[in-house]
DNA sequence: GATGACTTCTCCCCTTGCAGGAGAGTCAAG
DNA sequence: CTTGACTCTCCTGCAAGGGGAGAAGTCATC
């Protein structure tokens, strides 16, 4: 619930209205927005990347060029990440076996 | 440098002295150490973990079990991460295509 | 010894994406 | 009407540093 109030604060969701207490209400399709912005987030992407694209999702205007460029170079990233994570984890596995040599001397 | 004062006061690394005026004065043992960090860092080992690592490899007593437990749960988790990514990347990809069709229209 | 140029010192606030808690208010059920 | 559960706003803090202010140190030159 932090998290959907922070992202309200943000901007990023709007609550269609408040109770009379000050309650926000949401209508559903909020869940599924909120299901959209947990996947780009997971991807990473910071949150007013995040916000564009809702917006645009939202409007209905299609700023595919923009957005395109975007996720493209997020995938980019992503590819080039894969490797470095992959390069570390050979780096890791060779230090590993490094360490079962050392026979309870230095490591 | 502001890492390398961060650094001296996490803890992570120490100055050999002092200058008469404050400064700190480095061993060149500490460049090496900082490449080390480094390269821990860059896998995203949190600073604690790197300390603790840190220390077991100046004190000579060797950590292995722990140590190799903490490096071999990291190297899982970069498994897992790289599995989410690739997931992520494939998805970002479809997301791509879907919208390459939409000729204008809502992305 | 004094000067100028360059570094470094400490201290404080800023970032991103939330999480936790305090104290007060609200909602729905019985 | 009371009770318990939930939510409200506001504040603080986390990692891991980055940026800058203003003071002070250091070094080479004169």
């Amino acid at each position: 619930m932090k998290t959907i109030r922070f992202y309200c604060d943000e901007g990023l969701i709007h609550p269609a209205s408040r109770s009379d207490g000050g309650f926000r209400l949401f209508s559903p399709d909020v869940f599924e927005e909120l299901t959209f912005i947990r996947t780009l987030r997971a991807l990473e992407i910071p949150l007013p990347d995040v916000m564009k694209i809702l917006e645009s999702r939202r409007s209905g205007i299609c700023t595919c060029t923009s957005l395109q460029s975007t996720i493209r170079s997020k995938a980019g990233e992503i590819e080039h990440k894969i490797s470095a994570l992959r390069a570390m984890h050979i780096e890791l596995m060779g230090l590993l076996n490094d360490w079962q040599d050392c026979g309870g001397q230095k490591p």
